[in-house]
DNA sequence: ATAAATAACGAAATCGATTGCATAAAGATT
DNA sequence: AATCTTTATGCAATCGATTTCGTTATTTAT
């Protein structure tokens, strides 16, 4: 264990005859340090391998330049695409990234801002877990004027930045565009209720077909607990069992869609012809499944990356977070070929 | 900006009438303090609030409690999950983990290297970008006694912890299948050769077709750069188009043996029949592409609990890092539709 | 009962960078 | 030449927790 001995700004001023107090300027092109000792300090600096100890400018600073990120869990394109965002721009503006993930547990999500709490967090980027239905945990942040933007799964009634889709518009032109193809009978895949993503593209499902002047069918709503591929398969089981299965699926989430493809297909159920299918999100599934997935975009990265911009600017202008401040992005419907039915539009045009 | 105000160990102190020290070892479970006082002390700082600073601690303590990642790219199912397992395992011990990618650029793997090294993290893990072919920026790390952990694509002679697939097997035996399903003509989709993964893998490839008997042939070895949909399919076209078109292909990642499969099948050849094709890594597209992709596992999240692990157990023993400790994790083959040509297994078994 | 051991706690230095205030020197002003 | 600025730098406190080295009580041993 022959660690090197670190160089600190007094190691520094020491052998250069200046004081900590110069050395830390210069290092930080102070404007009262003049451009010469500048020049000496910063060339000696890097001669000596000198690393800023950022843990004690941060003790100093009482802030830790770092951004904390809650999500559930980081291997879901979306969200591994959301924190990519994140990462890239808070580096950019030279702030580390926190990642902690909760699985969807409650327990482990006010753990989690235990944690990031105690590290000092610069601002917090957060998604809900499933099981999450208190906000008692965020408060601390909020208390001591640490930003909080909520993304995709927020809550509600709670001061903080929130940067989202419309997702009930988003629903709601989904089953439209199921109801264009020609479908009658369009089921749901519903994810859990509390969620408000999944809330509103419920509603925008069931005002789509309201205004068309379809039923809503409470036995086509199936409630989903984490639209899973297992679950998906068992949905549309039953589904297909009915005396009168639907015509059309819009599902809250693109695996549930996959797996409902692939299981209609091996039952000898037609896609689109029989059964019209639209997901959500985009996964990179959505492209490869045959037929490929007809979805709603979710801009993942560009969420993560205005996320970021968001605790930068508040930290910057020092502003005061009292009120909510909405960010809604653009989602885009993608017609692929299991919901294209209308003959207008060839089938196999590629 | 009314932030409340932050209670110290100080401010307890005074409070309660003990000195700093006691309210901190007190807090800690020192054993020099009675278990009264500890109680009292405890039960106060839940009461007040009091939340640690632990950067004060870090800066004390000259370590940050942080394990720091270093990868290319986080949306990538591999990776996503491999910093899963290492987030799981961290928090479990009270480590954070910072993430930094660098889009496969040199450049930003130095600026990130530096920018955790000034973090002063615990240990590092780390899997190198497409670019990077020195390694001078991991020295630092070493010189101070922080354990590295080099990930899949791993560097050749830096002592480190090494956390790996056995990918010349993995290659050997993925070729043996193709082979086995009577395929003769075999082409490989190759990553760039500089990486340890993609040329032990190339390698694996080459000795069993000499195994076999089979020519390595130069025309059938596609060099890549970034295995992606795009690369892949100008290769599967290429390919196609040749006199003498390959029967099987052993592609080096499954993006782009996706994308084979799906630029064949639009072309009229059959998978598996005319052109068997296996994978690697057994991304969720594999399983969802029709057929089926064959391919090889890749234990992701294993590897990141073991990477994690490595580090915590460096550190409570602390070791020393002046040899390379190798761990080598099992993968396995997967076979599903898009090789499955011998006809003693039904192809429509499921 | 007295020395020795132990238990329980406090004082103060420390980690390394930052910064308000003071100071000295050089330059500008009248 | 005396005063006022401006420029360039140093002093010392500060951030909050940890830890070494003492110092008292209190208990145990003889």
């Amino acid at each position: 264990m022959s660690k090197k001995k670190e160089i600190t700004i007094y190691d520094m001023a020491k052998q250069l005859n200046y004081s900590p107090s110069t050395i830390s300027r210069a290092l930080n092109n102070h404007k009262s340090i003049s451009k010469k000792t500048i020049t000496t300090i910063q060339t000696a600096a890097k001669e000596l391998g000198y690393r800023p100890n950022s843990i004690a400018a941060s003790l100093r600073n009482s802030r830790s330049n770092t951004i904390g990120i809650m999500i559930a869990r980081i291997n879901r394109p979306f969200i591994a695409s959301l924190i990519s965002g994140v990462e890239e721009r808070a580096r950019k503006a030279g702030y580390n990234v926190i990642i902690s993930q909760s699985n969807d547990n409650y327990e482990n999500e006010l753990n989690n801002a235990q944690a990031l709490y105690d590290s000092r967090i610069t601002g917090l980027i957060a998604s809900l877990a499933m099981e999450t239905k208190d906000y008692a945990h965020f408060q601390q942040f909020v208390d001591q004027g640490i930003p909080i933007v909520f993304v995709d799964r927020v809550p509600q009634g709670f001061n903080s930045y929130l940067v989202v889709i419309d997702n009930y518009a988003a629903g709601y032109r989904a089953t439209k565009h199921l109801i264009e193809q020609g479908c009658k009978r369009i089921a749901h895949f519903a994810g859990a209720q509390h969620l408000n993503v999944y809330q509103e593209r419920r509603k925008g499902y069931e005002d789509a077909l309201k205004e068309f002047g379809l039923p809503v069918e409470k036995e086509l709503i199936v409630k989903f607990k984490t639209l899973s591929f297992e679950e998906g398969k068992k949905a549309t089981k039953m589904l297909l069992k009915m005396k009168n299965p639907p015509d059309g699926i819009f599902s809250a989430n693109d695996t549930a869609a996959v797996s409902a493809i692939i299981y209609a297909k091996k039952h000898g159920v037609r896609i689109p012809e029989d059964l019209a299918i639209i997901g959500f999100n985009d996964d990179p599934i959505a492209s490869i499944v045959d037929p490929g997935l007809s979805t709603v975009t979710h801009p993942a990265t560009k969420m993560g990356k205005i996320s970021a911009q968001r605790i930068l600017e508040h930290t910057e202008k020092e502003k005061d977070q009292s009120i909510t401040e909405v960010t809604i992005l653009n989602t885009e419907l993608i017609i692929r070929e299991s919901s294209k039915r209308c003959k207008q539009v060839p089938l196999k045009a590629k």
